[in-house]
DNA sequence: CACGTTATGGCACTGTGGGCCACAACGGAA
DNA sequence: TTCCGTTGTGGCCCACAGTGCCATAACGTG
């Protein structure tokens, strides 16, 4: 497993974990690199190796789940309806196990309550839009760019965040529920 | 008009108007508030007073537009379909002069085109967001922080996004009438 | 034991943002 | 005219994010 040249002398997942300690004992914005840096016994310039802001350390392993999200979309037959699928997929998404490391809910508590990171939050989620754009776009027969794949990606992010930020409110309540409420309620207000 | 006190070196239009033609020649991460500053004539000290980041100085007087759409909301009779309320303010919203001072056109392409402002919108829509959720709240009798005003309010903006991305692409096309087309798709999308 | 390979981490630098404070430039009162 | 309160300016200093550069440490291999 270990090729040549100098082991790594930490992993992502121990600086995560370090970090997220410090995030809640401290808050994100008093917790200098440099603090992170020492806690995990590594310098300072190698924390910007492994994640490449400040920032990005709290997102995990968010990247890594796009390929699945994109995946549980291509396998949808297309005699489903367009907007069916695409919910189905979202909800789908938000659904996951809530005992991880970090907790899911301490995650997104200092994602949603963090401005800095309220604000970094757009640029991850940007791929996530593309990939529902792309699938739009397939289905539709139109480009990712056009008007409609870019509004129901924008529309599902959306729904996302309002189901998460009423999630934060009453953590019992189911957060793949809250996205599928969400979903309902659009539909009966929009509906004529 | 002047009371006592030392004059303004300044103005936030000023700065605005220095601030876009320094971001449109060397783009927005290459361009230092020292330079503005510079450029101003005026110290980089003083320009953090004027505007707390240089995000900021990118959207001019949005905040003071909030005062009109909050009154445009308030103003819609409540025999009007609640969705048609919110989305008729949404469409006016964005329907304003292209020829200010700086371009819209240009104010948006930095916006959207630049990864640090981009993030740092969601922001500065926050509030944006907050005057429909009140709305809402008040039309359904529900609280702001329910699922259903906060779920229309990040829609509302979803449109509003999806519309600005294709606008940009062709801004020959009207604003307005992309946000209408946005809200038509999505309830064709949305139908059963 | 030398060699290539790979990761670390120190140093120096740019740029944002903010605290602090001396000082400049006004209008008005003595 | 001079002094005074008021208000804005801008210099100085600092914390911190992020980046390029490079010496060096710690592996596996021949």
């Amino acid at each position: 497993m270990a090729g040549p040249g100098r082991p790594s002398a930490t992993t992502h997942a121990a600086i995560e974990t370090t970090a997220f300690r410090l995030f809640a004992e401290r808050g994100f914005d008093a917790t200098p690199m440099e603090l992170i840096a020492s806690e995990v016994g590594v310098g300072r310039r190698t924390l910007f190796r492994y994640f490449p802001s400040k920032n990005d350390i709290c997102w995990g392993a968010f990247d890594d789940t796009l390929g699945g999200f994109a995946a549980g979309l291509a396998a949808t037959p297309d005699d489903v309806p367009l907007w069916r699928a695409v919910h189905r997929a979202v909800v789908d998404f938000n659904d996951f196990p809530l005992d991880a490391d970090p907790p899911h809910e301490q995650r997104m508590r200092l994602i949603l309550g963090t401005p800095a990171l309220q604000a970094h939050s757009v640029l991850r989620y940007a791929q996530w839009r593309a990939v529902i754009a792309a699938y739009v776009a397939r289905r539709t027969g139109a480009t990712p760019d056009a008007l409609l794949p870019r509004t129901v990606g924008h529309v599902s992010l959306a729904l996302s965040l309002a189901a998460y930020e009423r999630w934060l409110d009453d953590t019992t309540a189911s957060l793949p529920g809250l996205v599928d409420e969400a979903m309902t309620g659009l539909r009966d207000h929009l509906a004529p």
